[in-house]
DNA sequence: GTCTATAGAGTGATAGAC
DNA sequence: GTCTATCACTCTATAGAC
């Protein structure tokens, strides 16, 4: 990809991101990125076509950092792989603020999102069904607990930075996601999750609090 | 409030539901409604004073709605009394959806809505502290957990419908966002809030598992 | 109260010179 | 590849007749 693109596509991110999908023209992303309109239009013909090349930039850099990540959850790398994870939903965080509107006016990206959330709750539902196995969870205590925990955690995660805008706080974004996957899971821990659990936190006083 | 205003402001939540706020101009809501531009203009000055009406019309029936509540916190009456509050969340869903753009233009009704949410976790808060003096729910088995389950309990239901949209599944909203709740609650139950629990979902199986 | 007509500021996208 | 100029359209809001 030539370095204009690169540089539109870099420019439309930060743009977006900071004053929504909808409320950015691309006279906007022309003048950030330092060219003309007509010289943006030659390199994506539409909008649509920025936000499908970010889509992909999304896809790719999530792929890489899952296939990165160790086969083997323990609590210990869960908690340091939800650091690059919740990373993503901050670096792309128009997408995830503005997902209605963009599936509203881009049916393609629309399939494609659907299927790649489900993809995310099943790697979800599966790094709990592995910690059973290890141990570091307890067993199911009804059918379909663990999918129900699997859906409430992916919401927790992609709407996180959402309430955190509506409610206008402003705390550390990583700090307080992990800290409420954290609270949600304690319940469903064993005793050696709890304990593997501590020894991540035990320079804390505890998990910390929500400001109210 | 004349009868032509009450015209318009149905016509106004009917299509902002369906369209998203953003994508209904007042041209759109004028023609619904069965008058002129210009006629609208005349009833509210602006768009912004159109929205700022519904909201006052959410407040007012969610205040009617919450003084209309048993005070006295039962598995069975919370269980009863979710029905309407996730029934004004259906009804003016596109606020709740659109939320965000919502906020960005209108700083008053930003901090309005920021002070209702801050009161809604707390009201959870206030049924979950009542369900463990009842016998209901375990206490804390740490400090900060009802807060942090509050919290998350206002998230699931205040984005239920959006992940619904997200995913563009159709099924049962109330009936799911129920369950959903109960779900996450389930692990802090006692013995006796379980069986009070299952009483109420004795016809069927079990609390019904998301559809994967 | 209700209408038509229009102002004025946006928007996405394109034509055509260099 | 890059630019300027402009088309064709939509939007909110208002002016002024009835």
């Amino acid at each position: 990809m030539s370095l204009t693109k690169q540089k539109i596509l870099k420019a439309a991110v930060d743009l977006f991101n900071q004053k929504g999908y909808v409320n950015v023209s691309i006279r906007d992303i022309a003048s950030s990125t330092g060219i003309s309109v007509g010289n943006l239009s030659y390199h994506f013909n539409t909008k649509a076509a920025i936000l499908e090349n970010i889509y992909q930039q999304i896809i790719t850099e999530r792929n890489s950092l899952l296939s990165g990540i160790q086969l083997i959850p323990t609590v210990k790398t869960i908690h340091e792989q939800l650091s690059p994870i919740i990373g993503l939903y901050q670096k792309y965080q128009f997408f995830y603020l503005d997902i209605l509107e963009i599936i509203r006016a881009n049916p393609k990206i629309a399939k494609l999102h659907r299927t790649h959330i489900q993809t995310q709750i099943q790697y979800i539902k599966a790094v709990l069904d592995y910690s059973v196995e290890t141990g570091n969870m307890l067993p199911e205590s009804h059918k379909g607990q663990y999918q129900h925990l699997s859906h409430t955690l992916w919401m927790l995660l992609s709407f996180w930075l959402h309430q955190q805008k509506i409610r206008a706080k402003e705390g550390n974004y990583l700090h307080e996601a992990r800290s409420a996957v954290w609270n949600l899971v304690i319940p469903y821990l064993s005793d050696k999750g709890k304990k593997n659990l501590h020894t991540i936190y035990e320079k804390q006083y505890t998990i910390s609090n929500p400001k109210s």
